[in-house]
DNA sequence: TCATAAATTGAACGTCCATTCAATATTATA
DNA sequence: TATAATATTGAATGGACGTTCAATTTATGA
């Protein structure tokens, strides 16, 4: 049989939860919603989630998986070749792959939530530290960087990835947007490049 | 008399709105609340601001002045003695005074609806480009940085503050507060010293 | 096969929601 | 002061909300 129905029952709500988020809103996305989207009576979604809060919590946590398998190519790579190249890798984090796996809308509105719930908050933080320490994993392995802060710049590089997201989310215009993205992996190289040339 | 009635309740009412907010989160704050908050009937409310929509949006505009006004004392500086100093200007982007006249929650969560209202994009928009521009005049009066791409150089400064705040937002401990504040600072710095520095 | 557990249904609940409206009070204007 | 505009009230609306519950169907395991 595999995976329990309650399981797979749980996981097609999440996800319903989260695609109607994605077009609605997740603060306009009631069970109700959810449940007719389903097929399903809300009394089922409740039954499987039994506040709203804690149906909140588990899509928070599907967001974050999410956000996990967006690295996972480059986490396979460095696994099986014990390598991977910062700059492939910072390219791919600037790549429009993101919004294939993941709404920047429905992730900003959960990352709202961290002000005022503190589990949220540490979830978030805990899952962001992860994803730093998967870069300064990349960084290691890099012959050029031996020996240097590889855990300062990997703080350093994904400041200005976040910042970038935050800030290209407000341009429609694609030329815009392009010109924007090449100034901040610009930025982002010049951060490796300055730790790779104090090196020689 | 002054200010007409009308105006001076507006204003009242998205404060309310604003300040309820603040505790009880965007999504929680209702018409019903912000009349109770204040006194008055829900019908007043709508009286002044038609639908939830209108509000909304007005609470918006309200909370982007809000980000001018943090910018405020610099920018009487510039003006008076047509100079202010870069790195103190970094200083007061990195201090907590933002918090008095901002909170992140309301922030984000205002933020988090660009995704689905243009209209509200482009107003983030525009708000944004506005401090950059504010940005760069400071850094255009500073003799150190003279004949230097000053607009890209603001793009650079920026996209580390806007990835400094949602990433130290995660943070509740001061200790490790002060410690990625004082990267970020540095980071801020370095892209100031490298553009200085190629000038002599 | 039978008993037990899990999954599912549908109806009902009180509450809060945004919004409407007609009536009244206050203020401005002529 | 008379009139018109503005400000304010309070009651009412229907609909959506999260949640509860008892009843029923389906699957599981002894």
């Amino acid at each position: 049989m595999g995976i329990k129905i309650s399981e797979s029952r749980k996981r097609e709500i999440i996800q319903g939860f989260y695609q109607l988020s994605k077009v609605n809103g997740l603060e306009n996305t009631s069970i109700a919603k959810i449940g007719k989207h389903l097929g399903m009576p809300p009394s089922l979604v409740m039954h499987y989630f039994p506040t709203r809060e804690i149906l909140i919590s588990n899509l928070i946590s599907y967001i974050l998986q999410q956000m996990l398998l967006i690295y996972q190519p480059m986490l396979k790579e460095l696994e099986i070749q014990n390598y991977a190249d910062p700059h492939t890798f910072v390219n791919r984090l600037f790549s429009r792959d993101w919004n294939l796996l993941l709404d920047d809308g429905v992730f900003y509105s959960c990352y709202s939530l961290i002000f005022r719930n503190k589990r949220i908050k540490d979830e978030y933080r805990v899952l962001h530290e992860k994803l730093r320490e998967y870069l300064k994993d990349i960084l290691d392995r890099d012959e050029n960087l031996i020996g240097k802060d590889t855990e300062l710049l990997s703080e350093q590089i994904f400041v200005v990835v976040e910042g970038a997201y935050y800030y290209l989310s407000m341009f429609d215009d694609p030329e815009a947007y392009e010109q924007k993205v090449t100034i901040f992996k610009n930025q982002v190289y010049d951060l490796l490049r300055k730790y790779e040339v104090q090196h020689l």
